[in-house]
DNA sequence: GACATATACTTGCATTGACAAATATTGTAT
DNA sequence: ATACAATATTTGTCAATGCAAGTATATGTC
């Protein structure tokens, strides 16, 4: 009984992450921010004005994380915390033009960095495995509406 | 000039290797153990005997955090450090019974997660993804021996 | 309108993560 | 044998993670 760890797809998909996030780490360190600080800026840049919970569902960032990378975030001029009207409850995050300008300014590096992560494959590979790792996501999401015996108890 | 995350590659790796990690981490949690102590054990029982360094190449986690995980999987009395007989330097890891029997019984459930991950892919899909994954980690690998400029100079 | 319940966010706390520095041992050159 | 660089691990420090609990506001019921 013994599980092939070569060919655990849990496994294989942790180490691929992790080794693209270790290079692209080094890459945004150089702009003064960290990984999870680039995950959320760029998630901004896509859909300005999120609020905390919407913004921590697109960068699979726990809100309780997000509270603390916002802050880090605000306290560098990066982005602002703007109380919502409709909504007393929630919070509207928006780039400043110094956030927004350095986004604009590692997007470029970013596609880089999928380019190599990516060189040797064709494009329709490249699109296929974007199509799968998207099924992917959507299993796991099922399964939680579908109340898996063990993963909920706790 | 915009990034599309929808159709960005390191996005959606993260994305859906966080979904299995959170999933997952519920499950082995009724087991008494976090997630890295899991991915530990996982790694020691694939390779009995492991060092520090090569159980953190492995295992993708850094070794100075090893060091603590390993703290804490001892404490529970599921692994043992031995001193190496060569070389006084290194440590040699390995599971104890009781750490044995608990990787054992996990094993199942975490090929379980496996298959709900990989639900709806035929088998030529899944080999495909698992290949592409490891494509993936060398392509990267291969990006730090060249010196990426971008990526090193911090 | 008062009350219970739900929602949105923040705070507390222990573990993990990552980088630098410290410690111990080994290997190498002289 | 001594000095010096290389290797293996641990420790220090601060940021990030994730769960539980706390606070504030909204919504629904009576």
């Amino acid at each position: 009984m013994r599980l092939d760890l070569g060919d655990y797809l849990p496994y294989l998909l942790n180490r691929a992450g992790t080794r693209i996030a270790v290079s692209f780490t080094a890459a945004v360190r150089q702009h003064g921010i960290t990984l999870p600080m680039w995950r959320t800026l760029a998630a901004l840049h896509y859909d300005e004005g999120q609020r905390m919970g919407e913004l921590g569902r697109l960068t699979s960032i726990d809100v309780s994380t997000l509270t603390r990378i916002v802050d880090g975030l605000e306290r560098r001029g990066l982005i602002e915390r703007r109380r919502s009207d409709s909504d007393a409850r929630s919070v509207r995050v928006h780039l400043t033009a110094a956030g927004r300008s350095l986004t604009e300014r590692i997007i470029p590096l970013a596609e880089h960095y999928e380019t190599v992560a990516l060189s040797g494959f064709s494009a329709e590979e490249a699109a296929l495995l974007k199509a799968m790792l998207r099924r992917l996501h959507d299993n796991m999401d099922q399964l939680d509406e579908t109340d898996l015996p063990l993963a909920k108890t706790g």
